[in-house]
DNA sequence: GTCTATAGTGGGATAGAC
DNA sequence: GTCTATCCCACTATAGAC
């Protein structure tokens, strides 16, 4: 499971191409072009297709498990903690915004312990946003609306913030954080 | 350009798969047995796989800009504005919910002028709203944060409902629209 | 309109020389 | 570690019988 240098430099120009295209777009071939090399030579470091994406994917939802175990456990009130969560997301996106696309789109495309895995962490994942929701509900610092109507609107706007990072001419990351907490906290009226 | 009634039920049972694998992942052979016939037969109603993308893809696009220039036109303010274009996204998504995916991850997979008028429909689209957006900060009905922020958050959550609405117990469709509009125009504190 | 058969292309992956 | 050559398979699409 350790990543030689080779390794990370084939799957970081692999998810490039995986957001262009999408992971079964993409062919072997494509990748090894993007490395200087014929597709054969790239199995010397890899064992398929496959483990790129493995290897994109998993990684980065553990970065997201990781992050919001922290977030989780500390002391800190509900509102704070979904804040903390907003500046996860555009930490992480600032520095994966190319791998991202494959875990949005092309994490189904996992097979056997890999697939299962990812899909566990992700409901995980949604699993604990949802009971900061619920908490700050009930503490009465969140409006006490439908928490999956919360929940989702945060975290689509948060997966996909990566599509348009980049487009938008470079906004300064603590401009976009105290921006993006203020609209999904306060709304825009 | 007419479509035949078993045309129009290619497309749909193609886009239930297009939703699960993607459109590269699926096969011509993959739609064929979802029609209960073999691939040779579907070429006696589509001239080719990419058709299909771009009869689900164009369509469906078309009716966002029909439904935002309606908008657009209607004597109302920004902020009812913006509240009729939620409204237009969610009547949009529980009619189409399958179709949605291509629209959202296989638009790329288009050629020629499919392709660049799928791509000028979304940015006419996407234009529309954010002068609403500032003509609302203008009249002082938003808050002044950077637009492209508003703009975003709320097309993210609206461009990814369809991911979540099926899967959460058939939410009524009235109390979806009241819920959202509430979380994405007053926020949740 | 549906089928079988097949053309033609490109996919993932391996063998073995260098 | 990289290459050429190749295997085998799946793909889109077509031809032609029924």
């Amino acid at each position: 499971m350790k990543l030689t240098a080779r390794k990370v430099e084939i799957v970081t120009k692999a998810s490039r191409l995986f957001k262009e295209k999408g992971y079964s777009a993409v062919s072997v071939r494509d990748i090894a072009q993007e490395m200087g090399m014929k597709a054969a030579s790239l199995y010397n470091h890899i064992e398929s297709k496959q483990e790129i994406l493995s290897i994109l994917v998993l990684d980065l939802a553990r970065d997201f498990t990781c992050g919001i175990a922290s977030v989780r456990e500390s002391n800190i009130s509900p509102l704070e903690k979904i804040e903390q969560i907003i500046e996860l997301h555009i930490d992480i996106t600032v520095n994966n915004s190319e791998a991202l696309a494959a875990l949005n789109n092309d994490w189904m495309h996992l097979e056997g312990e890999d697939l299962i895995d990812f899909v566990k962490m992700r409901e995980d994942y949604e699993e604990d946003f949802r009971k900061i929701i619920k908490e700050g509900v009930e503490l009465g610092q969140i409006q006490p609306r439908h928490p999956e109507v919360i929940l989702f609107s945060i975290l689509s706007t948060l997966r996909t913030l990566y599509l348009w990072y980049q487009k938008r001419g470079k906004l300064d990351v603590n401009v976009l954080k105290k921006d993006m907490v203020a609209v999904l906290l306060r709304g825009i009226v």
